[in-house]
DNA sequence: AGTAATGGTGACATTTAGGTAACCAGCTCC
DNA sequence: GGAGCTGGTTACCTAAATGTCACCATTACT
């Protein structure tokens, strides 16, 4: 029963069965996966001002070209968590936003930052 | 100021600065780097149960290839996130372990997985 | 008719991550 | 001296992610 810092922290609730252990590695790279990649936070954090259609985002999110836009787009909404809505306008209009579901990534993608913010400040710290 | 779900969450801290927001996506890759890749997540669940040796985490990550393993070690090495020991035994033997400073990361992990685990099953009951 | 804006898509090239297998020094056992 | 263990490193190769650039249909304006 010494199998120290991650029981004692109570952080991964399930001690040494292998099945629920790799569930738990599955889950996290699922998350990863979500978030990871070069543009998701990007366009995550520009949609979180508000509403905005394909090209402001091609504008907004600095870099990105628009096939890979629209790919990432398309792969967040099928993770629900963006609303894809085409008005009826001329010329046609695509909006994009944030899904109530994605409020439940917020608290994630803060602590990411937060530690992420401490962590930088650590590194070049050291000697 | 009607900048939507980030804001009314309170989950960024800053709004519409663009020098801060961009701080803010740096650390969130920051820290996507830290736990990214294929092998990290379980490096750290194996040294969580407990110190480990070269040759024990190569079996104990199964289809890791000692390569990647010393490689991963050393960058997390270098990211305080993990000891090194060179135990002065014959034939010689290296002890990793997780840091002091890693308990920091494991509520972030934390949540990750729980995030990730309820994502899977929202998306698998989709219709 | 020509130009520009909308929201894309497809073929191809490049870059990065990861995998394979051979090799090495130091030591021990036989 | 040969075989086997330790903890690695090296050169080379494949696979995945990302970038570039050309292209498309629709509508509107001039």
């Amino acid at each position: 029963m010494d199998h120290s810092i991650i029981d004692s922290k109570a952080c991964f609730t399930t001690p040494h069965d292998a099945q629920a252990c790799n569930k738990r590695i599955m889950a996290i790279h699922d998350t990863l996966y979500v978030l990871g990649g070069k543009w998701k936070i990007s366009i995550i954090t520009s949609l979180g001002f508000g509403k905005k259609r394909y090209s402001e985002l091609l504008r907004e999110v600095k870099g990105i070209s628009g096939k890979v836009l629209s790919r990432e787009l398309k792969e967040m909404e099928t993770n629900l968590l963006i609303k894809r809505t085409v008005l009826d306008t001329q010329p046609i209009a695509v909006e994009y936003e944030l899904s109530e579901y994605c409020e439940n990534l917020l608290p994630v993608i803060y602590n990411l930052a937060e530690w992420g913010t401490e962590h930088r400040k650590k590194i070049v710290s050291v000697p």
